[in-house]
DNA sequence: CTGTGTGAACTCGTTCACAGCA
DNA sequence: TGCTGTGAACGAGTTCACACAG
């Protein structure tokens, strides 16, 4: 028992499921349980038992045969498997209302995630302090690290955040017109991988992982399924009122969850 | 052709694509052409060709065979199986930063969706002008369509917004731990869909359809690609210069796409 | 001859059911 | 006995390859 897998092919449906145990199993743990099943942690996070137990499987054997896992060991191996136990440098561009956000949120923190640099070309914007952090004019990303780049190094109020590291996850948070130019500024400041907000598909090297978030496709997405909802209500004799029970994600790879 | 089909069932994964789909082809509507094929369409949306004729043949046969499709008919025909052509009137809860940036994106705008409130309880934000809509107290969200709200409904600055209509869409982004609260509210207000922002997993009735938006989670995501883009590192023996092909998303369900 | 529309093959992910260990 | 770990069955989604319409 207790033993991690040696890297096996870890599908991505289940990656995308990794983060959601571990919002359940923190919280779990905060609460001081000592031990859990897959099938609480299953109802705990809104997903099936049998899909808990094959997802965790693909990390290694990390349970107790008719007692359950230990969610402290648990979260560290995800962690690890997530790479989340690492120090990822992470670069925002665009300090606007969802630049903002995104620093600001519980989950950049939370998770382990530090900002190492924002970005942004509004001259408003530039040399205002932000969770922390001094915003850069967007052309010090095209020299970050090298000895140019010395003079706006401690300008952060906190003095124990080191020296200028190698950027390695790029968050674009701009309009979508400067998208594209942001993403070839991140690649050439040595990103490998990109997380954009802006509503355009990016060109790059095919090395450079990118995930795309776009919150009008979500809406998109919901007002697809409120049609349903009506055009089911035409159909239904009668307005069932409602049990309470647990709300499952509508047809998502990975987020989804109850609690 | 050019023949709807009569509410076939259509599959969750393509109903995620078809937002893609409407992006690119208002550009390309934008840029004038006329035709467009199953191949150029792909290539802009950053997917695989058989997989664009595959979806578009579950909302009916649009296009001409040997010639292409019309993208101004194709963004009426997905416009309609996404009821985005129907009025939804929107409620959006937290009018933080996060909320603000959703308020004011360009997809909130240019895909039609119609702010019809806003709501917070802290008194710094309560009243304040967003987006053109002023900010009303949470509680207002409880006496929503009632007489005794009738006070602030023209309290807005744009005098051609309707009354107060039947909110249809909620979408949550307060902090985590206001999230089950308002969405009691919001499916007491009669909502049939919410969008969450906030970690935090939610208990409902089971006809009310929701969908999770998680930054932390993306971001989890990415860190995970990360590790393993190092990890391979280590076993090439030469870091390859890179071409510049296009890049698709990494593992995503929806979301993904190159223009 | 070009490009759609679609059955059929295939790949990936989910669920089942149970063997095996604490 | 109880719950994990996993092969095996199933189902959803993707890709292939080709018949057929313009």
């Amino acid at each position: 028992m207790a033993r991690p897998r040696r890297s096996h092919h870890i599908p991505i449906a289940t990656v995308t499921r990794l983060p959601l145990y571990q919002r359940v199993l923190t919280e779990v743990l905060r609460a001081g349980q000592t031990t859990i099943s897959s099938e609480e942690l299953a109802v705990l996070a809104g997903v099936n038992a049998a899909k808990v137990r094959k997802d965790l499987s693909h990390l290694g054997t990390f349970g107790t045969r008719g007692t359950g896992y230990d969610p402290g060991y648990l979260v560290s191996q995800i962690d690890h498997c997530l790479g989340v136990d690492r120090d990822w440098p992470l670069a925002v561009v665009g300090v606007g209302n969802l630049g903002r956000a995104l620093v600001n949120s519980e989950g950049f923190s939370t998770r382990g995630f530090r900002v190492a640099a924002l970005f942004d070309v509004d001259p408003e914007v530039v040399g205002q302090v932000v969770g922390g952090m001094v915003v850069r004019h967007l052309d010090a990303l095209d020299r970050w690290g090298t000895p140019e780049d010395l003079d706006a190094s401690q300008a952060g109020g906190d003095p124990d955040l080191p020296g200028p590291a190698r950027l390695e996850i790029g968050v674009i948070a701009t309009p979508a017109e400067a998208a594209q130019d942001v993403a070839d500024r991140l690649v050439a400041a040595g990103v490998g991988a990109i997380l954009d907000f802006a509503p355009r598909g990016l060109r790059g090297p095919s090395d450079i992982v990118v995930r795309y978030v776009d919150l009008s496709m979500e809406l998109q997405v919901m007002s697809f399924f409120q049609s349903r909802r009506h055009a089911a209500w035409e159909d239904r004799p009668v307005p069932v009122p409602v049990p309470v029970p647990v709300l499952g994600a509508a047809g998502q790879a990975g987020s989804s969850g109850a609690a």
